[in-house]
DNA sequence: ATTTTGGTTCCCTTCTGGGGAACAGACTTA
DNA sequence: TAAGTCTGTTCCCCAGAAGGGAACCAAAAT
């Protein structure tokens, strides 16, 4: 378990940065040709063409037109990502019944980098529109998923997450005092859920519980919904309860890891 | 359209290579440790330690126990390849419609660095197992879909990809003479869908149509079935004229690009 | 025919980045 | 508890990698 040193030290290479600067910019669609790129990253010319013919032969890209563009190898990545990860099958098969049962949006999500990252998405019936997409990330002090790993992750590891986290405001309601935040996160301890009243987008509240494993937290499970429905009665009874058995059954179909 | 000069020249970038060869080796589980890669690579634990950082400072892999694995934001990566494919979302509609109403496995297909990539791939309710996936690749030469697109390319595009092409038999049905095969793409011009005759795959038959655009090839659609199921009069038959309908009706909902 | 635009190549120079070796923790073994 | 082993990390050196500038081309635009 050497998880503690985590801090940014140690050498980068230069030219890797460059390589996935340029894919950043290809993948955003902000510049596709040598010469946009050059432009826009401000590197030589010469520069940009060689990462892009080294990028090229790695079959990361693909000429198409008079630019370039991401190819599909980066699929059949993501679906090593998914298989990377302990459990995605049940994580699907829970998600998806999480979601037709209570009609909502369900997420499951994990830490990654002190963020959360949604890395699967359910909507059920009367679900409402939301711009998280797999892979997507968010901040853990403004979301339920984020709340509910801080809190149930081992100690040392939520400190270290902590001392690197500035809290922005991202509505009106988001948590952005430390101390306040490290009472929520008792209060979320106790109760086994955490909860995001609008703290992340206005007018969505959320509820989420842990995926535990061992000593540690694999992720957590969500449900979204809009403020009209989720009513704190709602939300503290019903959908609590949901999550919180999504999660046991995840945690209990968690076989290896 | 400087679609010509494609040929393996330029100056590659060693870095760069050896942080793909790193993340390759992580992806397939082969090494996740700093020794572990430094033997498996043959390089100096220095070297692969700092690009261990450098990636991780991209945020491309994660920190897992004692190793390491690919993090999330390729599944946001592989979102933005999806909406960099004109039109992915008619494809999937299409394409769907056409596994359920044949039964069968239904995929769409482009060609990327010489061979056929799949892009999205749908399931009939008595389609048989495939190991295909999106973001696979095969061969050009012995798969429907990889035919039919060479079979409308442009022919100095078509000359390009041949050129670079080793015909090695994937069954003992797969086309491996150049001859045979210029003649076997005729047909298919003239014919408007190819036919894969358990040529890829033993016991797998499948029939495929391209989706043009302009005077290009944007991809194709192609049908899979068991030999059982598919007689020449079904292949040329009902499924032939299937997969040409789904190929136009993609082909007309692509306005742009 | 001339200009412009974007891609490619070449060369020069610098400083990057690969390697070796030493170091430091964590864990094992005696 | 001490010696031994196995990681990951840091430091340093110097060969050569890689970034930049400029010339060079090809194609398109005027």
């Amino acid at each position: 378990m050497a998880s503690t040193p985590n801090k940014r030290t140690g050498r980068r290479i230069r030219s890797v940065e460059i390589a996935f600067t340029i894919l950043d910019a290809i993948r955003a669609n902000e510049a596709t040709s040598v010469t946009e790129l050059a432009d826009e990253l401000g590197h030589s010319k010469s520069t940009i063409h060689s990462h892009l013919r080294t990028l090229e032969s790695q079959e990361i890209i693909v000429r198409q037109d008079d630019g370039y563009r991401l190819s599909l190898q980066l699929l059949d990545m993501a679906n090593d990502v998914r298989e990377q990860v302990a459990n995605y099958e049940v994580i699907v098969d829970e998600v998806d019944k999480l979601a037709s049962e209570t009609g909502e949006i369900a997420h499951f999500g994990l830490e990654e980098h002190g963020k959360v990252a949604y890395l699967y998405k359910a909507m059920g019936t009367q679900a409402v529109e939301t711009v998280s997409r797999p892979g997507g990330k968010q901040p853990m002090y403004s979301t339920s998923l984020g709340k509910a790993i801080l809190a149930f992750l081992p100690a040392d590891r939520r400190r270290e997450i902590l001392e690197h986290v500035s809290f922005a405001p991202k509505t009106p309601k988001t948590i952005t005092d430390p101390e306040r935040f490290a009472d929520e996160l008792d209060v979320i301890t106790d109760q086994g859920y955490a909860i995001d009243d609008e703290e992340n987008i206005e007018g969505l509240r959320c509820v989420a519980a842990p995926v535990k494993n061992e000593n540690t937290v694999l992720g957590a499970v969500s449900v979204s919904g809009p403020v009209s429905r989720s009513t704190d009665e709602v939300l503290h009874g019903e959908l609590a309860e949901s999550v919180q058995r999504t999660a046991n059954v995840i945690e209990l179909n968690t076989k290896f890891s």
